[in-house]
This record gives structure tokens, C-alpha cells and sequence, in this order.
DNA sequence: AAGTGGTCTAGACCACTAG
DNA sequence: TAGTGGTCTAGACCACTTG
């Protein structure tokens, strides 16, 4: 078996979708027909059809038939990590501060908690070549049998920093991108003397009842980092 | 039929991932086993099957079986309109310029063409409540019977603009997102009078043969955009 | 009533992995 | 050699849509 019937099934409209021979709402020769069509059946038309509609490419309506998908045109997928990005890759960092802190009405709002719940805050810096090129600001909720091993959390991602205590499969995480102008004390820690923009990137991951377990803020020096994100 | 059993093996799966019930690289029983635990046939075990690893959750080795599949920590999917975004949305845009041009080095460059291949240069303003909050420019290769209709491409998004020409479901997009501080001219169009940073979005598009067809460039005074994207 | 997709079965043969 | 997943078939019954 050279290629599969059903991967045959699936170039071949694949391909006519995508060379406008069948077009966003045309309907897709039936199970049936398509069946006779290749010498196939019903089943095996199907596996090609449901690949088909698993990439966006049509869908179907029961007791109707299948149709060609309008595209998604604004959809991206982007890989973020804090220390890796298309122009830049971060080599050192420095950990300014792990503490367990008292959330105040601000942080405590945002991650749907009382203010006396304990809060892990973890402060730190970036560097590439020497240079610090981003200020890092962690909060995670306090769990028991948490690992707070300063060792392990200088070099972490943020989900890596959770994965001893929550099943990282089940970790649900929103990510918002602006840019700002820095403060007195991003200034400072950047060594920022001139008029700079900042990249900012704010993490929120929630556990699987979708309730907060913490979040996390990256200020980039706007000339040291681009983010890069394709469509598929 | 209350719920197919292919989907509450899904489910039943999916679950023991999320709550490390089977941890990443364990093994799932086997097709056989699992047809016999659900009391269905093994094409249905594997339809359920199939859909978890479309979801990410397991993947298979041929004679060997079907393992649990190590998180994707660092994917985002975010939706990108220039028009839209979490803390905005343009209600009025303004075309500066329609015209065709001869591309620099820079830009022939860029879309991969020789310098006496016709571009077409768009550039606008959008508004929200009155205030120009984006500069926007837009390099589209010509195709003949490209429409350049004024009234159309004031208000298209990058995608539209190409939807005449280009099959847009063959379209690859990618995305680039970084900060920077704006020019004499941008805070001009934006009427920027202090220290703003800019948040800067580079589009560009390729058609079905990986070549360029568009590249677009959009700055956004950083108090008026914010973008997000999520996993999943 | 005829046609469509949705679910499901009980087999089959293949290629691969492992002991 | 036994067990696994990958492909495929020829049926079946169901719910749905359309005339």
C-alpha cells in the first residue's frame, strides 16, 4: 500500500479547495458517491473527510451533506516562552526575589482569592550577552508540597514552575501583549537611560475548575525581543 | 443513543490525563483491551481514540501502543484583526494614500520580486471615538483584475483585501509583534505629543506556493491595544 | 420516501515490535 | 510467535433533511 486510500481522498480535495475549484459553502460529492468514485467504502471515505474537517477545511450538516469551510482568516498560533524569542534568547538570570507575600486587593481580585491566601512572588532579571533585557514578575498560589527551590526557579518557564503541583495537561493559560512605556524602576533595572518601549506580556494560568493558580508579568526591552506567530 | 461510546471513551481518558490518573509517556491498554472494558467494536475504540490524539493528548507507535502525550507548554492561539482587539475596535478609518510603486531593495527584497514588479501601497488611519490610534501600510503584489476600489479597501482587513485574487484558504499568514518607540511622522499621524510606546504587528502572506503576496505594517499607540491569545 | 450523514460491528490482512 | 496499531470492508440501524 503505497498511500493510503483515505490520504488520497484527502489531497485530492484538499487541493481542489485550495486551487478555488470548490469554494466556501460548495457542497462535497456525497459519502456515497465519493465511495464509487475511488473504490472505496463508506467508512474509509469517511476517515478522509473527517481529517478534512479536523483541518478547517469543510464540515458537514447530518441528513444534508458536507460543505466547504469559510477560512479563519485572523487565527494565529503563536509559541511563547519567556526566554526564547525570534530575535533573542535569554543566557543568564539573575533571581532578585522569592517571597511569600500577602496579596493585596489588586492581585488578590485577579487571582479570585482572599487576601490573607499566601502568594509565592518571584522577582527576576534576563540577560543576553550580559545585558538585562527583561524584568520578570511571578505570583503563584501558595500549594502545599510546592518546591520553592530557588536552584529550580532561576531558570523556569512559568508553567514548569507548577508542574510538581498541578497536572500541567489540565493548565489552561491566557496570554495579553501591549506595550508601555517603562517606570523609574523598570528604568533602573534595565539599564534604560534613553526613550525606550517595553514589550509587555502577561501570563495567567488556571487549573482545570479554570480558577487561577497564578500569573505573571515580562517587561522586554522593546529593541531585544519580537514575537512571532503563523497561521495552521 | 444518550451519548456514543466513543465519546465517553474520550472522555473517560481525558480526564484521567488531566488528573495525572496517566501521566505523560504512560501507556493507554491497548485497542483490544479497551473494545473489551467499553463492550464496543475496535474501529470505534479507535475513532475515540483518534480524536484524543487530534486533541493532544495521546500519540501512537505502530505495534507498540498508544502512550500519553507530553503537554505543549508554550502554544497560544490568538486572533489577530487590525481592527479589533481586547480593549478597542476601530469605528473609522481614513485612506492616505492608494498608489503604485516601483519597490525599493528593502522591499523587493522582502516579497521576494525584481524592482520593476508593480505594488500596490496602502495607507491609512484608524479611529476610535475620533482618535487616530493605528498608522497602518500595506504592500500588495498586483495581480491583474485585482480590484483597487477605493470604498472596499478602506475598511478591509489584510486578508479581504487579497480575497479577489487569492483562494484564501491557500493562504499562509505570519505574524510579527514587537515595540518601539514612534518616529517624527507616525506621532504626527497619531498625534503624539509625550513619551508613547508603540506596538508594532508585521503581516505578511504567502499564497500556495510559499511566495509573498502582501506584507502590512501596523502601529498602534500602546494605550489603545491590547492583544491576547489563549491555549488550547 | 429517498437521500444524507452519524454510529457501530465483526470480521480481515498488513507491518511493526518484542521476547 | 504473539501482540500491537494501521488500513479497509460490507454490511446495519438511526436521525435528520428534502421533496
Amino acid at each position: 500500500m503505497v498511500s493510503p486510500v483515505y490520504l488520497r481522498i484527502v489531497e485530492d480535495i484538499r487541493e481542489k479547495i485550495s486551487n478555488a475549484v470548490l469554494k466556501p459553502g460548495d457542497a462535497i460529492p456525497s459519502e456515497k458517491a465519493l465511495g464509487e468514485e475511488y473504490g472505496a467504502s463508506r467508512m474509509t471515505v469517511r476517515k478522509g473527510l473527517a481529517i478534512l474537517a479536523n483541518e478547517g477545511y469543510i464540515y458537514s450538516i447530518p441528513g444534508k451533506g458536507n460543505f466547504v469551510q469559510k477560512p479563519e482568516l485572523n487565527k494565529y498560533c503563536i509559541c511563547y516562552d519567556e526566554m526564547n524569542n525570534s530575535i533573542n534568547s535569554v543566557d543568564k538570570t539573575k533571581l532578585l526575589e522569592v517571597s511569600i507575600i500577602m496579596p493585596d486587593d489588586k492581585l488578590a481580585g485577579e487571582l479570585q482569592i482572599t487576601r490573607n491566601r499566601n502568594v509565592i512572588l518571584i522577582r527576576r532579571l534576563f540577560y543576553t550577552d550580559g545585558t538585562p533585557v527583561a524584568y520578570d514578575i511571578k505570583y503563584l498560589l501558595y500549594q502545599k508540597g510546592m518546591p520553592i527551590v530557588e536552584k529550580e526557579i532561576a531558570h523556569a518557564t512559568f508553567p514548569e514552575m507548577l508542574s510538581g503541583s498541578v497536572p500541567l495537561l489540565a493548565l489552561r493559560k491566557e496570554l495579553t501583549i501591549y506595550a508601555a512605556v517603562p517606570g523609574e524602576e523598570i528604568k533602573k533595572y534595565l539599564n534604560i537611560y534613553h526613550e525606550l518601549a517595553l514589550l509587555v506580556v502577561e501570563q495567567k494560568l488556571y487549573n482545570s475548575e479554570n480558577k487561577p493558580v497564578g500569573m505573571g508579568i515580562t517587561y522586554y526591552r522593546g529593541d531585544y525581543i519580537k514575537l512571532q506567530g503563523a497561521s495552521q
